[in-house]
DNA sequence: ATAAAGGCCACCC
DNA sequence: GGGTGGCCTTTAT
């Protein structure tokens, strides 16, 4: 996990998705965090240390409304996902793969003009606080293996499978 | 300034 | 299949 910048108000909340409950971090309509925590995990403890300097308000109802507007209505809101340039170019070039196809690692690292840097961008992935909006889980290994994910790899599959049944 | 650790890959055996 | 060495960024000494 890695600490991101400092924001001074955030309100958060939790919400039913596909794939399971789902914390949401935001402002407004802008999402600054997508989370999908273990049963046993408690979400505002990865905020707090994402956003070490942040004030979180609960306000489920908003996150709910948020959550429809994502996976029922399948729109997506605005996103601010804060990190550094590397990490920001990569989760840009994420946001470019289509729903329902899968690339992998060393394409990413292609298309941000930097072939090389295929391990970083692996870590840069895994540094991703908008799970699902950032498709972190579309990417996988060259060989064909799945590859790791933050949230578990369980997660990984459920959100692959349900994007091609749509 | 240096070291160590990653959601990787290519190349060998 | 498995091990090894290189790759590049971020975080921790």
């Amino acid at each position: 996990m890695k600490q991101l910048k400092t924001i001074s108000e955030l309100s958060y909340g939790f919400a039913n998705s596909p794939f399971g409950i789902c914390c949401i971090a935001f402002s407004g309509t802008e999402i600054y965090a997508l989370l999908f925590p273990a049963p046993n995990e408690d979400a505002l403890v990865d905020l707090k240390f994402r956003f070490p300097k942040t004030n979180f308000k609960l306000d489920n109802a908003s996150a709910e409304k948020l959550a429809i507007q994502v996976f029922e209505n399948n729109e997506k809101p605005e996103l601010t996902p804060l990190g550094t340039d590397f990490q920001q170019s990569v989760w840009k070039a994420l946001q470019q793969i289509p729903v329902g196809t899968t690339t992998t690692y060393a394409k990413i690292a292609d298309a941000i003009g930097r072939p090389k840097a295929v391990r970083a961008v692996g870590t840069a992935i895994g540094a991703n606080p908008i799970a699902y909006l950032i498709p972190c889980h579309r990417v996988l290994r060259t060989d064909g293996g799945l590859g790791g994910f933050r949230w578990g790899l369980e997660c990984k599959k459920k959100m692959l499978e349900w994007e091609k049944k749509k």
